[in-house]
DNA sequence: CCAATTATTTAGTGATCGACACAGAAATGG
DNA sequence: CCATTTCTGTGTCGATCACTAAATAATTGG
């Protein structure tokens, strides 16, 4: 059973990992609709009936990009065993995906929508809710560090979240200023060397 | 003795100073000129004529904010005696600064043009240059650390900066995601709780 | 074959972008 | 007073923005 009508003639998943790239490289107010449309091989009027709407369509290539390459870091998490190999896997992992050959630096997350604007604030506040997300899963993971034994239960572990959530963010500003992978990786051993103070019995000396 | 022609209707100081909030707020491409316009209280041609382009007036701006927010972190940096108190200074000063009431949250240098783009290039790589001379400036002050006997000869002063900037960097999105100034003082002491594993004789344990 | 359905192509829509032409207003120099 | 200079207000430029109406093409159901 076929499709009733014509039917499409462009693949939508390989249009929307097109979109995607295009997202992640100029952000969602900086990708026009040309930009995407010639990424994409599609005219607009297809576009629109393929994914609705600009917004629309980031969104879906905003799934796209947790799943594919969200899921390059998080699943590598998920096989650590201890609490400090899972923060080390996902420093070394982002310094890893953030500087891939041929895909644009950074996170599309961090980088798509810093600013408030009126065309962009629902797409913004998104972002600014997937960002978020990102430091309670960290958080839970630090979680079941403390119940093995490995984190003090003194540790602020919402403020460790936070702190490894940050450097991260950070590591996206300098993947677009053109650091390496080295020097990204020398950034995270560097952000990875708190982990003993953070999580001892005496937390942080004053 | 006062100007040939008709005076200038509007403070220019005062002009520039409202542009820098647009800006800091915005962002370069997100500024229009109906944005700018309105918060100078001026019209176009006036802006044209005192300021040159949309690219001087963010020039402009972009030194105004260097000399003024930047001036309050590097400046209490600077007053420090140890390198590890400078580190602190920078990092808690950033705290401050980043989350100032009715002032826009995060760094105009970090936030004002992250994507490539025809039209902001040239000011995208200005940024760029402009935090790679705070990498510079924060690894000069870990230097003469290194000249007091405070860090280890054998440290990678160019990872601690870069690290520490980072962080920094880092901080810039999450005050753009609402937080609190005891949150980012959090993360700032979470990133200060690595300085004695970097900076002693044994550097970093594998 | 025909009707129904869906997709693509062409050619635009009004709105907004950065930037400016032009004329009038407000100052100085003589 | 007049000429010169500089700034301001009105209006608008061509380009680009996200988006779409209308006609045509390609498929299925009967």
């Amino acid at each position: 059973m076929a499709e009733r009508g014509r039917p499409r003639n462009f693949d939508k998943d390989a249009a929307l990992a097109r979109a995607m790239e295009v997202f992640w490289l100029k952000g969602y107010e900086g990708a026009s609709m040309a930009d995407l449309t010639s990424a994409m091989g599609i005219a607009s009027p297809s576009l629109y009936a393929a994914f609705g709407s600009k917004e629309d369509l980031f969104r879906k290539a905003l799934d796209y990009y947790v799943a594919s390459e969200g899921g390059l870091i998080w699943g590598a998490v998920t096989e650590t065993h201890t609490a400090h190999q899972a923060v080390e896997t996902f420093l070394m992992q982002t310094a890893r995906v953030f500087t891939r050959r041929s895909r644009p630096p950074g996170c599309l997350v961090v980088l798509s929508a810093l600013h408030p604007n009126e065309h962009s604030e629902t797409v913004r506040r998104e972002l600014v809710q997937r960002r978020a997300q990102a430091v309670t899963e960290l958080r839970e993971r630090l979680r079941r560090g403390v119940e093995r034994g490995e984190i003090s239960p003194a540790a602020d572990l919402d403020a460790i979240a936070k702190y490894y959530i940050t450097v991260q963010q950070g590591m996206s500003i300098q993947a677009r200023d053109g650091a390496t992978r080295k020097q990204l990786e020398q950034i995270a051993a560097a952000a990875l060397a708190a982990w003993g103070p953070l999580t001892a019995p005496t937390p942080t000396a004053h």
